[in-house]
DNA sequence: AATTTACGTCAGCCTTGTTGACTTTCCAAG
DNA sequence: CTTGGAAAGTCAACAAGGCTGACGTAAATT
């Protein structure tokens, strides 16, 4: 079974100092994929947290509060005060459901797609750039294992929003 | 040059659809990565503001505030709140430098390490589960990808710990 | 001696998260 | 038809953790 080299049996990436570094990896390059946008929603009175519902609701129109709330996984008063903020500004449309009343369904307005799409150009720009530097195999590893370091909710959420693209 | 297959030149991985999927992948996964830390955080008195500090402080024990300010990216003020508690409660020693004695020098204390280890047992044990299930090869991937990511400046902290370690 | 650097601190503000309590609307089951 | 509960919205209060601006002190540098 043992590596003639070593005895690790080949899992030379599964050190601490190597996991260390993946932890470090991910603080930094967290970093990096927020800065965009936030640097575009700064001096517009909006944030990280607008971004995020614009973007889900921009990725599943018609989608409904609950739903918004398990992908974000914040509570509803939280929520509320974002989308209230962006229904007021005429970013987001929400309309009452006609199977289910009680539901509100979340569209972005043309204001909105214009939002969602200059903040989104940022990120992918970056996200572009990153892939290309790294190649296809590495972006396949790198979904690999962030899908892996998911919460199994959270993989659901991702996987779903995954197929109905 | 071209693939026989799209004419593409084999670039599908750079598609937008493709991109998206990257982003969202990096919203999730980044949930769960700080998922458990701030889980044994909650009930402590501490935040994720203070694990950032002692994860970096025993990264590079001795290091200055100046240094942690520009690895964390927060101002003094933010920083100063998190060190003092930490300070406080005996978690991190501050120590007047010895050549330039304008600096503190900043090291975790028995206690401090026993949070610090506790902490990043539990991130690391999710990292190790997320890189065994990808493979050595996905890991790699997922390093480049990350790398490519950051900004600069953030990149340059990131090897100088890499280097260090 | 004057200036700059490193650090600490006070005060105040903002965003975004939380809990708890409560109301309105509405569907569906008894 | 009544009622229980789900979905949504709202008010109030609070906390963490960012931020700016102003100021003070000690030490190093010029």
């Amino acid at each position: 079974m043992a590596e003639p080299t070593s005895g690790n049996e080949g899992l030379l990436f599964l050190t601490d100092e190597q996991l260390r570094k993946g932890i470090e990896a991910m603080f930094f390059a967290y970093r990096g994929f927020t800065a965009d946008p936030d640097r575009i929603l700064e001096g517009k009175d909006y944030g990280r947290a607008h971004h995020r519902a614009v973007h889900f609701i921009h990725r599943s129109p018609g989608t409904t509060v609950s739903n918004l709330l398990l992908t974000l996984g914040v509570t509803k008063q939280s929520l509320n005060r974002v989308l209230r903020t962006l229904i007021e500004d005429g970013l987001v449309r929400s309309e009452k459901g006609r199977v289910d009343a009680r539901e509100r369904h979340l569209y972005l307005t043309e204001t909105g797609l214009t939002l969602e799409r200059e903040l989104s150009d940022a990120q992918r720009a970056r996200m572009r750039a990153a892939y290309r530097a790294a190649g296809p195999q590495a972006v396949a590893g790198f979904r690999q294992v962030l899908e892996a370091m998911m919460d199994p909710e959270m993989r659901r959420q991702y996987n779903r929003l995954k197929e109905g693209g």
